[in-house]
Order: structure tokens, then C-alpha cells, then sequence
DNA sequence: TTGAAAGCGCTAACAA
DNA sequence: TTGTTAGCGCTTTCAA
């Protein structure tokens, strides 16, 4: 187990040629049933492990997809990397992981590329964020396959998995306007897996329907402790009868702030969360949600990816994932 | 940008050979000036990146550290790759990210050690599961450097970075049993980041200071839901005057739990978690957690492993971190 | 201070 | 069905 086994190893010890030796562990149908025994026998006895590191190199392909997300948004990766981790597993590649910085250095991204290509990772998967385009200009550059999740993006190399938000938020709130109710507050932080500016399109044109026009928009922290108190202040002098928050964390935020302030959930007011996390399970009263299949966003971008990496059929190389909202007791 | 930049055309253009740009890239101080100045131009000017596979193949090192761990484990480590993911940025390791299962098929581990070793990774952090002595016996076998975070654990070509909860606990507990405050539950869940066992020996001890015996233990579900509905029944026939969790998110659903039946925290019961999250600032009341610095742990094992690779000075391969209770409103 | 050349461990024509 | 051989793109002696 000292030196490390190669395939020059078990060829010798097989006594064929190295040729054959890839030719079995590549699974090539034209080796004969004996030999390939042997050399089989041999693998297992000496325990082989090709290295795939020259085998990159011989192929030019890693069979590695290169995850990047800003370290904010790791709360939602978080849920994805089950879909991620478990598809990539299945069709054997190989995922690292890269995370930026939010502060957004100058040459962040510049940086980031230099890595991405320094790897060789076949192809990548990006998280809608504030430098998403730059990220994708710039390594398209390189024409490394990329599948964006969280927003709609279309193109050569180019893939994306996304929901409707847009619409979501557009139901929500024209079924309000439809009863009258037309106080919302919609609650965003700085980063977010959606993007915050569809959802508030959404609003916007369902209030252009009945003819009003919407302008209530808090951004607060991604911490919950400050938005918490943020809330808790901000609840002593409003109050309003929906409010829209972009992720479940903010959702409890405006809970806890409200209730401090006596304001009855969901009588006088209510309140609507994203993503349907375990946070809006915790809340008293619990938090009505918008449920994002975040494993399946995963599972979908590793999909997309190897397809476009194999050049294999794709239907739509721009994939939309239903949304369902979670009716709890935030809500009436 | 079409074909692959390599070092050949850098030396061509340049008018050196690739042994001098080789030595350029890799900072090599025996290069005249004039000529690093031109090969650094040229390489410049073709946006040449040294491609890692061949440069790995040549070392025979890949610069790659393996971050191993289950899924139902994600929710601990998920903090943790904030320090992983920076620190590793920063000493220019990439990190390839390895899921398993908590199904624990026969031959998962195996699986797993098939694919760390065919990746050729430098070295390895895994977390301290039920796996985890199968996979240190599997790995070590291929003298590939491992860092266990979580559990105490020291030997060659193995460290860790652990924190002594066993002393925190011990400590809780003998302040309770001091002031006469003996009924004391343990919640604990399948798969925990720090060492239960660790935890219960930790309370037995301090029970056996004071003559006691203590036996009382609970194990719940990692799904919030599920150990919510739980507690509810449980505390419907039980009360405690304190409960000590495995991790926050238990911690929160027995004050949920026990709150639905009317028990009042902290006044008839006390409740303290771990891990000090965001859970433990949005119950009613505040929860009082254990905090542990799973950034710092994180970073600390990247910087542990990378000087074991590097045969760097060790003062200790065995990292020990601090903990400190945070007192809110669950406890008096 | 630089260059020539032999690997690193594998794949993939091309021959046989 | 198998073997020979030329790469893949870099690092690293050894000479010059």
C-alpha cells in the first residue's frame, strides 16, 4: 500500500498491456471474458484506484462541477446542497465548492474565474446574486458551461433553474386587493436566492391592475437578531395587513416584532414567508410560507449541467419549478 | 480563447523555453528580471492559467481537501464552511465536498474512500458520526491526512479540532445539583456534530459527585416537526426542572412543547441548547444555548490539515476550542 | 540564469 | 482482441 499502484502496475502483474488494463476499467465491451477477469483479479488484489487526475488529463474533463454562492446565501444553498450532493453522487461527479465574499472585493470575481479555470471543473453552477452577470460574463469567456439557479437565464452554455416568484407574489396579493386589502409591506435583505425585484413586480402590477400603486418596501438584515429589533421598532409606530418577506428568517423577524407590539397575527395583520424552512415552523403563531422545491432546484441544476456537458437532449435548458404556498397560522 | 492557452505557447511567444516559465509561474527567484518581466507579459497578454490537472499529475499533490460528512449532519456544518470556504480560499486549497448518507448502506463508506482516493484529494476533514472510526480505518490505509472535527481523536497523519463538552455539561449540571435541582432530561438526536455520549458521561459524572445515578434520556427526531408533535404529547404527562439539547432546534421545540402544556420557562422548567443559532433567538422565551465557535472550527481544521500537509510545526494535532453558555431567558 | 528531457498516470488512435 | 505509441500540460532534475 506504500507506493501507489498504477495502471503499469496491474498490466505488468496481468501481463497484458496497459492498453488493456484502461480498455477494462473504462468498460470496453471489446476485451475477452478471460482477460478481462485476469485483469479485474488483479485490480482487486493489488486494490488499484485509477487516479483521475491523470485520467483528466488525458481527457481533458474532470467530471467536476464547481458550485459558487456568496456566503449569505448559504442559508439557502444549504437546503440544495442535498439535491446537489446526492445527484452529483449518482452520476459520478465530483463537486467543489466555492464561496465569495459578499463585501465584493474589486477582483473578487476576477479571482474566482481564476480559480474556476485553473480547475478545470467542466462546468458551473451560480446562484442569483448582486454579481451574477459579471460572474457569468466573464467565465463564459472561458465557454464553461453554466447553470444559473434562482433566475431566469437562457443561452448557449447557459442554463437555468428558477421558479415563478414573479407570479407567486402576483396571486397573493391580487387576492388581497380583491377583498380590499391594500396595505402591504413587502420585507427584502441585501442578498437573496430570488430576485426581490420580480417578486416586487409582481406586487407592482397587481396593483396596477386595480389601478393603485404599491411603494411599501423594507430592506432589513440578514441577521435575524438586528432585523428582530429593527421589527420590534419599526412595529411601535405601523402597522399594515399583509406583510411579504422575501425569506422565512425575516418572516419570524416580523412575528416576534409585531407581537411585541401587541399586534394580533394573523387578526390585524398578516404575515407571508418564503421558502417554507424550519423557521417557519418555530414562530408562534406559525409562519404561513411559499414553498420552493430548494432539493429538487439542486438535483435539477446538476441535471442540466451534465446534459449540456454530454451533449445530451435537452428539452429546455431553462427549467421552471412549481412554487405551493403553505397556509399557516400567519394567514387567514 | 478558443484552444487552451498552455505553456508551450507562453515559451514560444516569449522566446524561453517552458522550464522558465514553469519557474515564472511558480515563483522561482533564479529568473533574470527581464526575462520573468516578458514571460509575465505574454502570459498576460494570452490570459494564460496553468492548468491545475497537469500540474497536480506532475506534483503528484492536487492542492484538494475532501470535506466529508452525512446530510443529516448539514445543518451543523453548514457554519462551518463559512471558515472552511475562507480559510481554505486563503491558503489556495480548493475543497471538493462529499456527502454520504445516513441510510448507511454496506458499502457507502466504501464508496466513499474509492472516490477520495481516485480524486487524488491531499487530505481529508470528516465529522464525527456513527461512521466515523470505519472511515479513519478505510482512509488511513492510503496515508492520506485526516482531520476529525468534533470528537477528540489524535494519531498519525490524524488530528482534531473538538471542544470539550463533556466539561460544559458536567459543569450545568453540578451548578443544578448544587442548588438541589436534580430532574434533569437529556434530548438528544441520531446524528450529532459533538459526541453525546461525551455529553451523558458528562452529566453521570456530575450525578456521581453528588451520589446520584441519572438515567434520564430522550432521543427525538432531527425533523423540528416531528420532535415538536413529540414534546407536545411528552410534556402533556411530564415536567422536568431541567432539559438539556443536544442542539438548539430540539432545544426549541421543547420549550414550544412544554409551553402548549402550560409549563412555564423558565420558572417550573429551565431549557438549555447547543450550538447558539438563530433557533435560539426566535422562541418565546429566548433560548439559552451552549456556543460553540463552529466558524473558528472549521477554519482551525483547514489550517491543521494544511499543515499536516505540509509538515509544518504542529504545536498540538489535537485542537481543543472553547465553548461559552449563553444565558437568555429559558433558564434563571 | 536558462534549456533539454524525462517523467507524472492515464487515454486513444493506429497497428497488428 | 490486444499491443504500441504518442500525447494531455505541467514540474523537476541535470547540464550547459
Amino acid at each position: 500500500m506504500d507506493k501507489k499502484v498504477t495502471i503499469y502496475d496491474v498490466a505488468r502483474e496481468a501481463n497484458v498491456s496497459l492498453a488493456t488494463v484502461s480498455r477494462v476499467i473504462n468498460g470496453s465491451s471489446v476485451v475477452k471474458q478471460a482477460t478481462k477477469a485476469r485483469v479485474l483479479e488483479v485490480i482487486e488484489r493489488l486494490d488499484f484506484k485509477p487516479n483521475e487526475i491523470a485520467r483528466g488529463l488525458a481527457k481533458s474533463k474532470t467530471t467536476t462541477i464547481a458550485v459558487v454562492f456568496p456566503q449569505s446565501l448559504f442559508a439557502h444553498v444549504k437546503d440544495m446542497i442535498g439535491g446537489i450532493g446526492d445527484t452529483s453522487r449518482t452520476l459520478k461527479y465530483t463537486v467543489t465548492f466555492h464561496t465569495t465574499d459578499d463585501i465584493g472585493e474589486d477582483n473578487m470575481v476576477n479571482e474566482l474565474v481564476e480559480k474556476l479555470v485553473k480547475s478545470r471543473a467542466d462546468g458551473v453552477i451560480l446562484f442569483n446574486n448582486e454579481f451574477l452577470e459579471e460572474e457569468i460574463n466573464q467565465i463564459s469567456k472561458y465557454k464553461i458551461p453554466i447553470v444559473v439557479v434562482g433566475d431566469y437565464m437562457a443561452g448557449d452554455n447557459l442554463g437555468s433553474i428558477h421558479t415563478n416568484v414573479k407570479q407567486a407574489i402576483y396571486d397573493i396579493t391580487c387576492e388581497r386587493l380583491e377583498k380590499g386589502i391594500d396595505d402591504i409591506l413587502f420585507v427584502t435583505t441585501h442578498q437573496n436566492l430570488l430576485s426581490d425585484e420580480e417578486m416586487i413586480s409582481g406586487i407592482q402590477e397587481a396593483y396596477a391592475k386595480y389601478n393603485k400603486t404599491f411603494d411599501q418596501i423594507l430592506e432589513s438584515s440578514s441577521e435575524y437578531e438586528e432585523s428582530y429589533k429593527q421589527f420590534q421598532e419599526y412595529f411601535k409606530t405601523h402597522k399594515h395587513q399583509l406583510v411579504i418577506a422575501t425569506n422565512d428568517k425575516e418572516g419570524v423577524a416580523v412575528i416576534n416584532g409585531a407581537t411585541d407590539n401587541q399586534i394580533s397575527i394573523p387578526d390585524e395583520m398578516e404575515v407571508i414567508g418564503m421558502f417554507n424552512t424550519t423557521y417557519a415552523l418555530m414562530s408562534k403563531p406559525t409562519l404561513t410560507s411559499i414553498n420552493i422545491p430548494i432539493y429538487n432546484m439542486g438535483a435539477l441544476a446538476v441535471r442540466l449541467l451534465t446534459k449540456m456537458l454530454n451533449n445530451e437532449e435537452i428539452e429546455s435548458n431553462d427549467v421552471e419549478v412549481k412554487y405551493i404556498l403553505i397556509q399557516r397560522q400567519s394567514t387567514k
